[in-house]
DNA sequence: ACCTGAACACCGTTCAAGT
DNA sequence: ACCTGAACACCGTTCAAGT
């Protein structure tokens, strides 16, 4: 029973599901797949190439939202939907964290972010910056999102030296309170809904200037 | 000569230039100290811990902004202060990615941007989940910027499977086009700038939800 | 208190050789 | 076309023993 290149990516993501990213290496790999180490290497060039197409496959998860919707539904479904597959594969969001963005599934999701921010009345070049702005605010929020579920699962995440920190600075300790009494969901919608309004006042005219 | 935990953490800053992070490895930290790599273990107790501590280090580099700055100023001086800690040092963003935000610079950061938000008028928790949003965007952006240039750098950035991928959806080829003319520094403040707008629409009353 | 020596259990990758 | 065998040059971490 011969390996085609589907079985070498599929057989990966199964194994970053059971082990996580450091847990995921070519020679665990290929013995999952009853095959010796030098042999998934007529597949993929090196592991680099590897977790690419692993990054794309994750991307590719993310639905297409109905094009009749209007903008701010659309950009809050690409958002929601790629937040939603990098969260559906462990350590998804670190995965694709290395990938520059070039895939296709990841492009995209760009575009259809790109396409709403215009038919906002955003012009292009604004509406392109606030689309990538969209795309790593949504990654930068996930990958701490998974970060801290890991760290939690693991045992390595303690409270009290982050409380001990807060006596440092003002108004810090209340900070931290806000943000644990606060599920990520919300804080996630929170983050988007800013970024959106933004997008509101900048296509009715008021500028800002960062 | 003795060393201290510190000439440690010195010595891992100065690998981490000139290696990369994938470089950065305990046995070559070690020779680079002229020690056994068994004797860093009495100084962190594994990897992990001097990884967070070499994130510290960058973030402690955020200048703190004058108090008696208006919000948005102080909001912006702390955003692209981030950003510029994160890219002077080598693979800063991605350094920084893996810990979860407890260190008591990052936090400090964290709180003052929370402070700038209130004081625009938020009400805290939503003045909270900006400040979060903002550190992220900060974050997926900085990755992505650092990730390009190392991809570039190592020859691995290929132009063509991104223009051929294009082919695929409409609109795609011109969104790359703006993304390859527009410099970093302009997409970060054009993101930015979109999340301070939003602050100040819903500061004024105009809700938004997502 | 701080470090060495020596070991353990791993890695990614290459490449001639097999089928 | 696809894989094995065998090797190369590495890893992080532990721990008894030294000073």
């Amino acid at each position: 029973m011969r390996l085609r290149r589907s079985d070498v990516l599929d057989g990966a993501m199964r194994l970053l599901e059971e082990e996580g990213l450091a847990g995921l290496t070519m020679r665990r790999l290929a013995s999952a797949l009853d095959v010796r180490p030098s042999a998934l290497y007529w597949h993929f060039a090196d592991k680099r190439t590897l977790l690419d197409a692993m990054a794309e496959e994750v991307v590719s998860g993310v639905p297409e939202p109905d094009a009749s919707l209007p903008w701010d539904e659309r950009a809050t479904a690409l958002a929601r939907g790629l937040r939603d597959a990098l969260r559906s594969h462990r350590d998804g969001a670190r995965l694709h964290a290395g990938t520059f963005v070039d895939g296709a599934h990841t492009l995209r999701v760009g575009n259809g972010l790109l396409a709403a921010f215009t038919d906002a009345g955003l012009p292009r070049p604004r509406a392109m910056s606030t689309a990538f702005a969209t795309l790593h605010f949504v990654l930068g929020h996930t990958i701490e999102e998974q970060a801290r579920d890991e760290l939690r699962a693991a045992g390595r995440w303690n409270p009290e030296r982050a409380v001990e920190a807060a006596g440092a600075f003002p108004g810090l300790a209340e900070a931290l309170a806000d943000f644990e009494a606060t599920p990520p969901d919300t804080r996630f919608g929170e983050g988007l809904g800013a970024i959106l309004d933004g997008v509101r006042l900048r296509a009715t005219g008021g500028a800002g200037h960062a």
